[in-house]
DNA sequence: AACCTAGCTGACCGATCGGACAGGATCTGT
DNA sequence: ACAGATCCTGTCCGATCGGTCAGCTAGGTT
């Protein structure tokens, strides 16, 4: 049998995923653990802190990405920005197996890394150089676009969806496939 | 003045587009608009009832679309499809004013009109035909795009976005934008 | 004056929330 | 056998939730 951290995450996760954060109650949580709630605040010392830990890779990952980002300039700078949102939104949905519903109450919870101001500067620096504003709103809709199809557990291979994704947010952005 | 129930409504949109459906008190509207709950409750039969009456349009205008698009065919159905949506995503954000922020938590819920259902429908139709499930999953991020995008009240003047979010998900389809 | 109605409110309700805490159960090292 | 640590739970708490209800107030009708 897993350990009792693993199994409150991944129901956590699963029910964060199916009724949001706001919308799921530790007692819910117990119940799908099979655990008592009291429990939960032994392993956890809050319910922010069960959220907190689902998303701590998160906040890891876009700071990499930023970083990589960096140095880079024009083209080659939004190719491998959207790659590296998409390895994100990948991992995302295999291993820490949380699926973001209500994502902008997410995105705001105090609790969390900044992923709002993260992603944000992601999209400036991936739409920021690309003529003209429409590239801008058509950026923030792939890129939002890629985590909500994560979070709605679209049921397509992972090596598929990374090429699909990959395309579809360069195309959106305007810039050719290959 | 305007009315109270026009204040209530203003008021909630305005707090649910912040905090989220869940994450909104009746006391937080009656404090927003400047009067007790129970005159909220006076208004309007429950809570449920103030979120269903700032999401009736919303059913009713993809109902229009759903029934404009039937009878289509091929690129002009989903050229049209998305025009619809842009559309009804531009009366969104400038009539109604709620900014859905929550998505999933909102759609899901059970007072509202089938939004969800709904709106997968019109993808189905939207990018079925398309070659592939490539398009689909792209189809999905264009088509979410649109409502987060205006959820997230991008500040670009109508025309403007008009334009751009029809081409930006038909480009998205796999469709060239003229 | 008497009455009715619409709009609104304070007080209250049961339910549920996140969380605190003392203590039971089990295991390990001595 | 004993002690200590680890894991877990039942019980309780204050706060807040959505919602109910009797009643107040002001304006119009008779």
């Amino acid at each position: 049998m897993t350990s009792m951290r693993a199994e409150i995450l991944e129901s956590a996760a699963r029910l964060f995923a199916a009724h949001g954060f706001r919308g799921t109650s530790l007692q819910d949580i117990a119940s799908d653990v099979g655990c008592s709630k009291a429990s939960l605040l032994y392993h956890f010392t809050n319910k922010d802190a069960i959220l907190s830990e689902l998303f701590a890779p998160v906040g890891r990952d876009l700071e990499t990405i930023q970083e990589k980002l960096a140095p880079l300039e024009g083209e080659q700078a939004a190719r491998e920005a959207v790659e590296g949102l998409v390895e994100l939104a990948l991992r995302f949905r295999r291993q820490v197996k949380i699926l973001i519903v209500d994502v902008d109450d997410l995105l705001g919870h105090p609790e969390l890394p900044d992923v709002d101001h993260a992603t944000e500067s992601l999209v400036d620096a991936l739409v920021g150089r690309a003529p003209g504003q429409e590239c801008r709103v058509a950026g923030w809709m792939a890129l939002v676009g890629i985590f909500l199809s994560c979070a709605r557990g679209v049921d397509v291979p992972d090596e598929v969806m990374r090429v699909e994704l990959t395309r579809g947010a360069l195309r959106t952005l305007g810039r050719p496939t290959d």
